[in-house]
DNA sequence: CGTGATTTTGAAACGGGTCAACGCAGGTGG
DNA sequence: CCACCTGCGTTGACCCGTTTCAAAATCACG
């Protein structure tokens, strides 16, 4: 019944190495020539998949390699000194674990499996020795982590502007285009993470994303059972998360060019 | 009467050379030996001063080099379809602006000085070149990016979990560490931003601002006269940014890894 | 010393959080 | 096969922190 990411065009373990996997598109070998992803791939280690719940690194670890999701999906948690838990990170098939805690050396979080999930790993000291050789490697990683840094601004944005309605819409409509970068529909897909993880993330409680779920239900932007989701009017939802009043504050005045 | 960076132990331009600027030892050539310095230095361009207001560079513009601070600081500001402006980023001397625009090709947003400030220019694709023969440099870069997502996630987090007050707390300890690292007393220093540039930064509104800056003053967390701050109990300040009741949220539950 | 920008202060409204009760499914064991 | 439990999600009533709106005070600068 579940339209979990393992019935999709993409299957993970569709190929042991970069060469065959239906990934590596979305991945760190993008544009690599054969010769250099084969070179790519002598170095990657792929592990046994995990169980949900499982995690992959945990926060503080000595850190050696980065990871990309195979399959399934992942959470990044941080835990401060009182303990508090903090969802800073879902991930998606194809994208890139582990970059923010090269420069710390140790893990900066948790990461853990939402579902059935499997990794690459990737040696960070062999990834950088090999960099140096590979303009095209080196560049696809530059690029990635300038990629995470946009991303994570954009979040700024949210958190900082935004209502929690309009969190919720921006959060949906990324997910579907997330999705929808894999290969599925973007209108139709299995919320990977609990109600609970989405307010983590969004910074609210619990309680606010049942609502507001429900109201978006009402309106009939959405269709939700349990965690499957139709998204039936895109452009409206597109329109909600960008109603945008922004506690309206001249950032930019006075600037000369 | 105020304390502006220039006054401060480092001086701008005191050195138009990587090899003399007391910055190097926080900047990109950090680590390198001299020769390899030397070379760095080579791609590298100074360019005069901005004064207060002007932008370095404009949103959406082709990107094609990033930026170190010498001296003064700075603002990023982007700007959504919307025209919502928001602050992502401060940047203070010895701080590298632009690498989240690597991806898109073309600037995430504008940066636009605080006050009179100097930068050095490093055209990308040069000091991409650059890394593949220099080990050292590369691994900076990759930290530096490293590090700049980790300040996001920092952020990220306090946005999602703290009160304004919290905020605020957490701001003022954050320019104190930052401005410790340039080579001043992080317990005086002057606010390089307006009280509207902290709220839209913090996501807050402009009165919040000043309430909460007040109340601190009250408290004798700290004294405030116009932009010129004095952190009277940093320890007190740190606590109050850590009170941290995050909407409590098992985001661990059931790790088993 | 005046003019506009910036900051402070006050009173009232509202969004989202808190607390508490209820509903619903899936698993377990009698 | 059904009662029970447990984890998860929903719903409602109330409350608090932050925003909003408005106006006064202070500062920067020509």
């Amino acid at each position: 019944m579940s339209v979990s990411p393992i019935s999709g065009p993409h299957r993970p373990g569709s190929g042991t190495h970069c060469r065959t996997c239906s990934l590596s598109s979305l991945c760190l070998p993008l544009a690599l020539e054969a010769q250099a992803m084969e070179e790519f791939d002598a170095i990657i280690k792929r592990r046994a998949p995990l169980v949900r719940g499982e995690s992959l690194c945990r926060q503080g670890e000595p850190f050696s390699q980065v990871f990309t999701v195979r399959s399934g999906s992942f959470k990044q948690v941080v835990l401060d000194h009182e303990g508090e838990e903090q969802i800073t990170h879902f991930y998606l098939p194809g994208e890139l674990m582990g970059l923010e805690s090269i420069e710390e050396g140790s893990h900066a979080g948790f990461i853990i499996a939402l579902e059935r999930a499997a990794v690459c790993e990737i040696p960070f000291h062999q990834l950088d020795v090999l960099t140096e050789r590979l303009p095209a490697l080196r560049n696809q990683l530059y690029r990635c982590m300038s990629r995470g840094m946009g991303e994570d601004r954009r979040l700024i944005r949210l958190l900082t502007c935004k209502s929690a309605d309009e969190r919720m819409a921006s959060f949906l409509l990324d997910l579907a285009r997330r999705f929808e970068r894999y290969g599925y529909s973007p209108a139709t897909f299995r919320l990977p993470m609990s109600r609970t993880d989405i307010a983590n993330y969004l910074g609210l409680v619990l309680e606010t994303v049942s609502r507001i779920l429900g109201r978006l239900q009402q309106q009939s932007l959405i269709a939700l059972k349990g965690r499957e989701l139709h998204i039936l009017q895109p452009e409206a939802l597109y329109q909600l998360s960008e109603s945008s009043h922004c506690h309206g504050n001249p950032a930019l005045s006075r600037s000369r060019g």
